[in-house]
Parts: structure tokens; C-alpha cells; sequence
RNA sequence: GCCUGGGUGGCGGAACAGGUAGACGCAAGGGACUUAAAAUCCCUUGGGGCAUAGUCCCCGUACGAGUUCGAUUCUCGUCCCAGGCACCA
């Protein structure tokens, strides 16, 4: 074998090996076990980041360990292929969005396949091309026709000046984050997906997702946001109107003092119709949708509303209550109206206060008098009812109940149920997306395009707009087609479908990727899934995994899938960070434009120090980023993927050290020579496997050692991916059989024995790291004496159980729990032995002095604690 | 404001179930090898104390209490940091 260990010329062939054998290509065997793994599929922006590159390892090492256990592991990749960034980046460099991505994916998996993943690439997608986003329209209208989509105009935030619409997200301080311009609402017909009609079923499983993690799980029923309470009619004075509200308190009612709308609830210009209000309601309303969605937000602590000039009954009390507009009030949520009772809720609190409401207290606590109880704030907490006719004296929480039934038998009211998430919008005014599958015919109305003329391809031929518009929509040949139904002449929809489609059902298409009679065939994916272990980033702790829940449940109600959840077990993994460098002269600095002088840093172009920031995610715009092909160029894979997951536990943020990556690199070279050192002892021998009871003492404790770390590495890696603590069990693994050198036991020197032993603990450390550092192991293998390219399927090693354990041990003796001393005993000691050998240390005795013993415990293999 | 995490050496991080706090790595210092340097190998490294320099003592896991023979670990309170939600009736 080589002398030096050169990660240039032994990971390209082992690249190629594998790729030559299939090692990682999957096929269903019902005789096996099977391990679906998987990790987020990236968009395909050109070059992985160091963030993929984190995210790909851990999911490598673990697919690559369960591969070891003996499971038929399915470990894909593809392409979240559509989005945004292809057109803006089509306009830019006058080149097309398939263009672009299409050539991204090339550059990206050729990065990929240097970092060594083993991903079987047979089964490779990109969400844009027409063979999978078909299947995708093929559902849509299998949904359209079971009542599961729907279209409806609705507010959306629009950015005039790129005629577009936008997400969330990309409206920044109420501008448009491309053009800077003001967003505004506007109303526009569009697409939505039923997930309400889930959310009590998505709401309940998060309860039955033990291998996720808690924040997310969190997160998600936080969004569902579900509230149980109560709709109530209030009947509008002089009217025939009704105002129906949606409470969560109607243990409350009887301090409902007055009644707030939301500015776009359909009575506000109703009622405020001839009153002497109407002038200033109509103002207000005018105010409130000219502004976006984020202004209204940003002032959203000023409480702010308009009298409408009108009255309802309060249907309990029988009282005149005022009726208001006001700022606060969402038409999104329950029924657009709020019944106000200000002592028991802080904001209708805070509006009384301000245009003088009376304040009627219900609740009283058991602390405080009726006139204490609201006199600074609202009281929200439990308590008696007061001020509330026949429920008097009665506990609020019973009164609740009480309530409910008594408005359900008048036909004030029934009991409801109000959740916070809505229905799933999916259309984009956009070109590079998936066509939504519809055609509107002016006498059919809305008419789904045929399941025989599937896909409907996205034209290439299309004029980008520099504006961002979409294309579609003025594109003839694409818009101008017949009715399925009557044959007449009729538009096709323009609309494109978020990517989050894609991304809802990708997993499924992975498990039979070329399938083309089907979005899957059912036979596979039933093996296949649902995913064991997903692995991605927080920041689709909502979206994504929602999305993908929700999809898997109609998939199920189709009756194609017979599971509703689709991964089992879910790793968020962290961020990588790293500290900003920042010239007052030439703003943040790439690592590479920032020198070190002593402990300051001064920047390359301008000499000037640089002020060196917290330390961030990385991201293009601080500049605090690392190149993985720089680094994959100076260490190789193998070092930047043993660094990804020696740094940090896999959950946590990553803070990146250029010094850390070399410390990497030093274990691996460490490995190497004593491994160069031993070649030709170990190919004359075979690893030790007997029980240990004959070993000498020089070589026993890395026997021992070798078998507790087999031990450690799998107990982290099986309970919680903690493959930084696994990397460093084997690190003093290495370190054991450099201290066996040092005591003697060399190349020259050793026994046959001994060298059996020391193989037994190199191939141990070799297989341990296998996952982690994939073509490093296998060029030692293969210089061992094995079979070349045999590592990857090699069997995880095993334990012996009496090889686990030195036969003497530690004991620690505590004087009233404090550390007075230590012995080494026969490990088969029994308690008295402890207890005696304890009392006769001298360190002991001094501190027991002359206090009389009380107590003495003793814990079998571990301590001694003398209680005086 | 509410909900989740999390505060441990100079740094990244260990400590499985309440039982030796600081594994492993980085950085730093010392030594060996070398004509020299790099690389490598070995040793030291939480803070403080000492007439006895030790198998020594005191302090120490954000802070303050508590439970316990014993607390980084469990309970209560306080402070700080990160992420999520944010007028949701």
C-alpha cells in the first residue's frame, strides 16, 4: 500500500467501483427487511452548499450503517426542480429555465457523486420534467372530481410592477423583495387544496409521531391551531339581520359588552348604511384594504376602530350592545366577528379602554373582589361566575358547558370548533411551474383536461417577461385549446402549481421512478414505504412536512397508499455557521479576503482591521461561506464528511472550523501509518475473535477496548445518530494501539497473538468508520488483504459480551458524597469487600476523623459514599 | 406576549438511568526526532491555595433556593440566548 494516504487518486476509484457494481442500487425483496432512507431533495440552484453537504453525510452514514445491519436499504436523490430562481435566472443570462436547471442538476450531481453519498442514481427524478409532473396533474383532477380542490378569489399580496403574485415570505417590510416597490392586496381567483378537511386528522397523528422531534411537532399543531368554543348569534337591533360569532369563552356572554367585524366582514357597510357613521366606516374600510398585509401587521399594536352606528342583543342579557370595526378583527378566522367581553380578554380590554366600553366582570377569582378583578387588566384565568343571571356562583368552567347546551336548545348557538390554518393555495401567476390540468369553457365552465392528453407540457417557446409575469398567459398556442366536453373553443388555465406539490409526494414516485402507467406503482411503494427515517432542515418543519402529511392522507383516501403518515422518523438537522468578517471600507469579507496578523485579522485589499462578527448562518450575503469543492479538492470527501459529523451532534448548529477540518484530516493519516506500519503483520495473520481470558496483560486491555467500542459506537449511532461521539470512541480506539506501541508492542516485536489482536482492532476501527469516511475504509480493506470493493457490504461488527469488561475496576469513595479517594478492585467484589477497602484508605479515614459512621453505600462497581 | 429548545474550560463539544464533571478534538505550552523547518511521536493544560507539592485542600456545569447520602442531571423561582408563532376571538 501507498506510504501516504492521498484522497485524490483513492476516492474517484472507489467512485467509479461502485458505480461499475451497482453497489447502491435497491430492488424490493419481500425476503428482506427493508430501510428507506432519505433526505430533503435539493433545489437545484448550481452548487451544493455546505449545508447539503452536512444533510447528505448524515443521511449517507446512516444509510450506509443500516446497509452493514443487513437491511435492503433505498437511499435516493432528485431534484426539486421548479421555482422562482430558474426564471429570474433565465431573464439575467438570457438563457431558458430548463436550460439552466437542467445544467444545474449536472454540476450539482456531479458534486454529489465526488462527496461519495451513496445514493442508488437509477432512481434519479427532476420534478420538472413532463414523465413526473403528469402524475401530479393526473391527481389533481382525480381530487378536483372528489370535491378536494377548489377554486375561490382571494386576497392575495401583489407586486404591480412585476405583475406577479407573492408569497409571504417575499414581501419585506411591506415591498416587493425584487423591486422594492409597495405590495398590495388583491383580490384573484386561484386554486386551493382541501387541507382543512385534514386538519383535525393531521392534528390528532402528531401525537402518534414518537421518532419526531418535539419542535416540529410543536410547530405543526401550532399552525393547525385548533379552537374549541362556541358560534353564537347575536341579532342585529332593529334589523333582520343576525351577527354569528365564533368564541372560545362563552362562559363569557354575559360581559360581551360590544361586538367587533372585521373590515371585510359583508354586514360592516351593511349596517353602517343611513346611520351617521357611514362616512367614517366607509373611510376606515377604504384605509384598511389599501393597506398590504404586512403594514397592517407592523402597526398592529395600536388598537384601532370605527363605530358602525348600530346595535345588537346581547342574547342572554337582552342589553344594547354597540357594534364596531376595528383593525384587529381577521375575516379569516371564525366568522369574522368578535363578541367582546373586556374583562376577560386583554385586547377587547385594551379597545374599551380607549373609545370607553363598559366593562362588565363575570369571573371572579377567589383572590379578588368583582371591582379588583379587571381594574388594571382582563382576568383570563377560572374562577365564579358573577353578573351572569342564573349561572351565578357557579364555577366558570361548568357554566361553559351549561351554556353551550342552553344555546343549542333556544337556537342561540351550537358548539364549533375553529382552526387557525386554511386552505391551500397553489396557484402562481408563474411560468416555471407545473400547469394546473384545467380548461374553462364559457358554456362547460371549468372542465379538466383529459386523462388520455396528460401531461400538459409546459411550452418552451415562451417569451420570458423581464417583468416576472407569466408567460403562459399570453401564449397562444398554449391557452387556445378545445372543450373535452362540447369541442368548442376554450382557454386553458395559466395558472402553474406550487412547488410544494412536487415536494408533497416525491418520496412515493422514488420508490418506482420510471413508472409510467401510474404516479407509483402500488407494489413498490407498499415495500418501500412509508420513509424510516427522514432527514432535512427546520425550515420545513410547517410547510414541507404538512404539505407531505396532507398528501399522503388523500393518496390513502384514493385508496393507492395504506399508510397515512409518511416518515416515521424525522432528523432536523442544524445549521452551519460561521463567524462574519466585516471592513469598515470594504463591508463583509469572504474568509479568503481576510488575513491574520497576531490575534487581529486585517482585511486583503485595504489593510484596514476587520471587525469579526457573531457567528451566523452561513449565507451568501455576510459572505461567510466555505466552497465544499475547494475543501473536497484540498482534503477530500472523506475528511469534510468525518469533520460534518465530528463537530456537532447532527441536531445542533454546526460552527465551522478551518482548524477542525485538519484535525479531520490528521485522525485519518494517523490511521494510515500505523496501518502502513502493521501491512505486512496483518496480512500474516487473521483478527483475534476468542474469548479474552488468555491474553496476556499487555494486549488484553485492547482487546477489551476494541469490543467496547463496537459497544459505544453502535448504542450512539442507534439511539440517537450521535455520530460525534461514536467518531470519538473510535479516536481513543487509535489512540489504544498507539499506547500498545508504546508499551511495546511493535511491528518487529509483537506475537503472533498480539499482532492478531492489533488486527482485530484495526479492521474494528475500519469497519466502525466505514459509513463516515466510505473510501478511506475501503483502500484499507482492500490493502488488509480483502476482497476490493467488498467494504460497503460488510456486516457491522458484533460485540462479545466477556470481552466488555475488565475483570477489576475502579472504585470511587465518598466521604458525604465528596471524592476522598480511589482503589481498583477485583470487579466480583462484594459489597463488604468494598465497604472495608473504603475505611482503611487513609485519605478516608482523615475525613471521617472522629464523627461516628451513620450510613455507608455502596454501588455495585462504581462507589463507595461514607455518610458521617 | 405565548410556545419550543438551550446556557458546562480559551474554543467545538462529552458525561448512557441521580453516582469520578470536562471524554474526544481544536488551540496553547513543554519535550523527543531533525543541521534546520515541516510533519510525526510523547507529556501538560477549569480556577485558586499550600508550612507537608500530594493518593492533598477549596471553588466550579447561567443565578438563587429545594429534594437526596450524593444534583450538570430532578423540582420551584430568576436572568440571558436562539428558533417558531404573533391581535386567531
Amino acid at each position: 500500500m501507498d506510504q501516504r494516504y492521498d484522497p485524490q487518486t483513492i476516492e474517484p476509484k472507489w467512485q467509479q467501483v461502485w458505480e461499475k457494481t451497482r453497489a447502491f442500487c435497491a430492488d424490493a425483496d419481500a425476503s428482506r427487511e427493508k430501510y428507506y432512507l432519505l433526505e430533503m431533495f435539493p433545489y437545484p440552484s448550481g452548487r451544493i452548499h455546505i449545508g447539503h453537504v452536512r444533510n447528505y453525510t448524515i443521511g449517507d452514514v446512516v444509510a450506509r450503517y443500516k446497509r452493514m445491519c443487513g437491511y435492503n436499504v433505498l437511499h435516493p436523490m432528485g431534484w426539486d426542480a421548479f421555482g422562482m430562481p430558474a426564471e429570474n435566472a433565465a431573464i439575467a443570462n438570457k438563457t431558458h429555465p430548463a436550460q439552466w436547471t437542467w445544467d444545474n442538476i449536472a454540476a450539482m450531481r456531479k458534486q454529489l457523486k465526488r462527496l461519495g453519498l451513496s445514493y442508488d442514481w437509477e432512481r434519479e427524478l427532476a420534478t420538472c420534467d413532463p414523465k413526473y409532473y403528469k402524475w401530479e396533474q393526473w391527481l389533481f383532477i382525480r381530487m378536483y372530481e372528489k370535491g378536494m380542490v377548489y377554486r375561490k378569489e382571494s386576497l392575495v399580496n401583489w407586486c404591480e410592477t412585476c405583475s406577479t403574485v407573492l408569497a409571504n415570505e417575499q414581501v419585506e417590510n411591506g415591498e416587493c423583495w425584487r423591486c422594492g416597490r409597495p405590495v398590495k392586496q388583491k383580490k384573484l381567483w386561484g386554486w386551493f387544496f382541501k387541507i382543512t378537511d385534514y386538519a383535525d386528522d393531521l392534528l390528532e397523528y402528531c401525537e402518534k409521531l414518537p421518532g419526531w422531534p418535539e419542535k416540529v411537532l410543536t410547530m405543526q399543531k401550532n399552525w393547525i391551531g385548533k379552537s374549541t368554543g362556541a358560534e353564537i348569534r347575536f341579532p342585529v337591533s332593529g334589523k333582520d339581520e343576525v351577527i354569528n360569532v365564533f368564541t372560545t369563552r362563552p362562559d363569557t356572554i354575559y360581559g360581551a359588552t360590544y361586538m367587533v367585524l372585521a373590515p371585510e366582514h359583508p354586514l360592516v357597510r351593511t349596517l353602517s348604511r343611513g346611520t351617521g357613521q357611514q362616512e367614517a366606516v366607509d373611510a376606515f374600510v377604504d384605509r384598511m384594504a389599501a393597506e398590504s398585509r404586512t403594514d397592517r401587521m407592523l402597526e398592529a399594536k395600536e388598537k384601532e376602530g370605527v363605530f358602525l352606528g348600530a346595535w345588537c342583543t346581547n342574547p342572554v342579557t337582552g342589553t344594547q350592545i354597540p357594534v364596531y370595526t376595528a383593525n384587529f378583527a381577521l375575516m379569516g378566522y371564525g366568522t369574522g366577528a368578535v363578541m367582546s367581553v373586556p374583562a376577560h380578554d386583554q385586547r377587547d380590554y385594551e379597545f374599551a379602554k380607549k373609545y370607553g366600553i363598559d366593562i362588565i366582570v363575570v369571573i371572579k377569582p377567589e383572590e379578588l373582589s368583582v371591582e379588583e378583578t379587571a381594574a388594571t387588566q382582563a382576568y383570563t384565568g377560572d374562577g365564579a361566575m358573577v353578573n351572569s343571571g342564573p349561572f351565578d356562583g357557579m364555577h366558570n368552567r361548568k357554566a361553559y358547558e351549561d351554556l353551550i347546551a342552553y344555546f343549542e336548545k333556544h337556537g342561540l348557538g351550537k358548539r364549533s370548533i375553529s382552526y387557525r390554518i386554511r386552505d391551500w393555495g397553489i396557484s402562481r401567476q408563474r411560468y416555471w411551474g407545473a400547469p394546473v390540468p384545467m380548461i374553462h369553457c364559457d358554456t362547460c365552465g371549468i372542465v379538466p383536461v383529459k386523462d388520455a392528453d396528460l401531461p400538459v407540457v409546459l411550452p418552451e417557446n415562451v417569451d420570458l417577461l423581464d417583468g416576472g409575469g407569466s408567460p403562459l398567459a399570453s401564449h397562444q398556442a398554449f391557452v387556445n385549446v378545445t372543450c373535452p366536453k362540447c369541442g368548442a373553443a376554450a382557454r386553458r388555465e395559466t395558472d402553474t402549481m406550487d412547488t410544494f406539490v412536487e415536494s408533497s409526494w416525491y418520496f412515493e414516485r422514488y420508490c418506482s421512478p420510471h413508472c409510467d402507467t401510474a404516479m407509483f406503482d402500488k407494489k413498490e411503494v407498499a415495500y418501500w414505504m412509508p420513509v424510516d427515517q427522514y432527514i432535512g432542515g427546520v425550515e420545513h418543519a410547517v410547510m414541507h412536512l404538512l404539505y407531505s402529511r396532507y398528501f399522503t392522507r388523500v393518496l390513502k383516501d384514493m385508496g393507492l397508499v395504506d399508510f397515512k403518515e409518511p416518515f416515521t422518523r424525522l432528523l432536523t438537522q442544524g445549521m452551519v455557521c460561521k463567524e462574519t468578517q466585516h471592513c469598515p471600507e470594504h463591508g463583509f469579507l469572504y474568509p479568503e479576503e481576510a488575513g491574520a496578523r497576531g490575534e487581529s485579522v486585517f482585511c486583503k485589499k485595504c489593510g484596514q482591521p476587520v471587525e469579526v462578527g457573531r457567528v451566523e448562518k452561513m449565507s451568501k450575503s455576510k459572505k461567510n461561506i466555505i466552497d465544499p469543492n475547494e475543501l473536497v479538492a484540498r482534503y477530500g470527501a472523506d475528511t469534510v464528511r468525518l469533520f460534518c459529523l465530528f463537530a456537532a451532534p447532527p441536531e445542533r448548529d454546526l460552527e465551522w472550523s478551518e482548524q477542525g477540518v485538519e484535525g479531520g484530516f490528521r485522525f485519518l493519516n494517523r490511521i494510515w501509518r500505523l496501518a502502513s506500519a502493521w501491512m505486512v503483520r496483518f496480512r500474516q495473520t487473521r483478527a483475534f475473535t476468542d474469548a479474552p481470558d488468555d491474553l496476556d496483560e499487555k494486549i488484553r486491555p485492547l482487546y477489551i477496548k476494541t469490543h467496547q467500542t463496537i459497544k459505544k459506537v453502535t448504542d450512539d449511532i442507534e439511539a440517537r445518530f450521535h455520530f460525534n461521539t461514536a467518531i470519538s470512541a473510535v479516536m481513543e480506539l487509535v489512540n489504544a494501539m498507539y499506547q500498545a506501541e508504546t508499551r511495546g508492542i511493535s511491528p518487529e516485536t509483537a506475537d503472533d497473538t498480539a499482532a492478531a489482536v492489533m488486527r482485530g482492532a484495526m479492521e474494528t476501527a475500519l469497519l466502525l468508520l466505514a459509513p463516515v469516511v466510505p473510501h478511506f475504509t475501503e483502500e484499507l480493506w482492500a490493502a488488509i488483504g480483502y476482497e476490493p470493493g467488498s467494504m460497503a457490504n460488510q456486516s457491522w461488527p458484533a460485540w462479545r459480551t466477556d470481552a466488555l469488561s475488565a475483570d477489576t475496576r475502579v472504585i470511587v469513595v465518598q466521604v458525604n458524597g465528596k471524592l476522598r479517594a480511589k482503589f481498583e478492585i477485583n470487579a466480583e467484589a462484594d459489597d463488604e469487600t468494598l465497604k472495608a477497602r473504603a475505611l482503611e484508605d487513609e485519605n478516608v479515614t482523615r475525613f471521617i476523623a472522629d464523627k461516628p459512621v451513620k450510613k455507608v453505600i455502596t454501588v455495585k462497581h462504581k462507589l463507595v459514599n461514607i455518610v458521617v
